[in-house]
RNA sequence: GGAGAGGUGGCAGAGUGGUCGAAUGUACCUGAUUCGAAAUCAGGCGUACUGCAAGGUACCGAGGGUUCGAAUCCCUCCCUCUCCGCCA
């Protein structure tokens, strides 16, 4: 959500710096509805002081056993022009919300310019993607060659892009999130969460996925009851912890990393990534939060981009910082950089792990506040990242410790984490 | 699932239609007192919008309704607690 002030007082800086995502938002109806607002409400709260003070002597006139009857007549008079500026008031701000809960977040100033993932700017590369001196197969061939990745079954059991996972690659799944978990916990100093996989609309709203993108999202229907929703990502219930709340701004920073099933529709991304375990509507992911002082988001957001990578180095799998564009960031990101690992079956980077800085945008929307030096509330700023995206994870270790025979070496580091398990071999 | 009781300021807790944005206690902040502290005394102490200011407006779980007037009455939803049943 953005600051309706600033849209009041710098409409075009505000219309400028939304055009840079791509689209221009048209912003005639926002003058308009802005044009009536301010008398209307100006009017509204007049009529409602003189009714207050009129429903005030009406009220003492009758303590003291008075007629009322005079000074009720007037306050009869204000009831009309009340009635239909309060409702025409409610219908203006409803409309201001809506609008306001549909404009994405407005870029920072060192995020390129750009239309889709090709303004994209490469940052950093690191290790070196290995020299294979056999033909490298792609993740599912290797998993399906181990006995230990199955989507027909997913498939028979649930419907497509599910997978189901055997044997020691199960194992390594679960070893992977096990790692990724003690590494941030215990290494970056995050607070370890375990949290609900369901949530309802209110946090879906605070952190933006709600009313935009209710379409990508699994929606659990309860009778008369509201809905519940799985949730897309940890970010979702661990960010919206601090909903509503007036921190102590010695609270702050707060770190917490959390562990959970990621489910998402994937509607609309029909026919890309059908094949494997890229693109499911159910995955693992290590989730990093930050909730911090205005000014120390920046610094936050390197650092914790940081902390994912030391995941992939610890893994000693290659892979590339990316600092997306205006036009390839999500609709609550200021900044985000993306984490590209290589996989070389596809012969590229792909994504892994996505860390943004929302700035103030998620904690309007959930009015996430701390008492500042004045002792005022002032919104927090909140970021999160991959810690990272276990399914992808798995995918990139298939395929860059593949080996001739068909097995897959395991990770030195996650090793402690397989009772030793130095090797997958084909059940 | 059945039966019942509740949601008021950081916390506790009063308030069942009118001078209530809300008593009181406690916590917290400032000052006085003190060598210092405790105790005591005085003052302050919710959020947001609006106004140069004085002030005005909204908010007593959320939304709607009745009324000249709603924390208080009515409806729907959300949440908490107690007892019974069921359950990993």
């Amino acid at each position: 959500m953005l600051d309706i002030q600033q849209l009041r007082t710098q409409l075009d800086t505000v219309a400028d710096g939304l055009a840079k995502r791509g689209k221009p938002i048209d912003f005639s109806e926002f003058k308009t509805l802005e044009a009536e607002r301010k008398t209307l409400q100006t009017r509204t709260q007049e009529l409602q002081a003189q009714r207050n003070s009129l429903s005030k002597q009406i009220g003492m006139l009758k303590g003291q056993g008075k007629d009322a009857s005079e000074v009720m007549a007037q306050v009869g008079t204000l009831g009309d022009e009340l009635k239909a500026s309060e409702v025409r008031l409610a219908e203006l701000l409803e409309q201001f919300n809506a609008i306001l809960a549909a404009l994405p977040n407005l870029p920072a100033d060192d995020v390129p310019v750009g239309e889709d993932e090709a303004g994209n700017v490469e940052i950093k590369r690191w290790g070196t993607p290995r020299v294979f001196d056999f033909p490298v197969k792609d993740h599912t061939d290797v998993g399906e060659a181990l006995g230990q990745l199955d989507f027909a079954t997913a498939a028979k059991i649930a419907g497509s892009r599910f997978s189901l996972l055997k044997g020691g690659l199960a194992r390594m799944h679960r070893a992977l999130a096990q790692f990724m978990l003690d590494t941030h916990a215990v290494d970056h100093g995050y607070t370890e969460l375990y949290a609900p996989y369901l949530v309802n609309a209110a946090s879906l709203q605070g952190t933006g996925q709600l009313p935009k993108f209710e379409e990508d999202l699994f929606k659990v229907l309860r009778g008369e009851q509201d809905p519940l929703y799985l949730i897309p990502t940890a970010e979702v219930p661990v960010t919206n912890i601090v909903r509503d709340e007036i921190l102590a701004a010695e609270a702050l920073p707060l770190k917490f990393v959390c562990h959970t099933p990621c489910f998402r529709s994937e509607a609309g991304s029909g026919g890309r990534d059908v094949r494997g375990m890229i693109r499911q509507h159910q995955f693992d992911k290590v989730e990093l939060v930050q909730i911090v002082h205005p000014e120390q988001s920046t610094v936050a957001h390197e650092e914790l981009t940081r902390q994912a990578e030391v995941i992939l180095e610890k893994l000693a799998l290659p892979y590339r910082r990316v600092l997306l564009c205006t036009g390839d960031m999500g609709f609550s990101a200021a900044k985000t950089y993306d984490l590209e690992v290589w996989l070389p079956a596809q012969n590229t980077y792909r994504e892994i792990s996505s860390c943004s800085n929302f700035a103030a945008f998620q904690a309007r929307r959930m009015q996430a506040r701390f008492r500042n030096d004045k002792n005022k509330p002032e919104l927090c700023h909140t970021l999160n990242g991959s810690g990272l995206a276990v399914g992808r994870t798995l995918v990139a270790i298939l395929e860059n410790y593949q080996q001739a025979d068909g097995s897959v070496t395991v990770p030195s580091v996650l090793r402690p984490y397989m009772g030793g398990l130095e090797s997958l071999q084909p059940l």
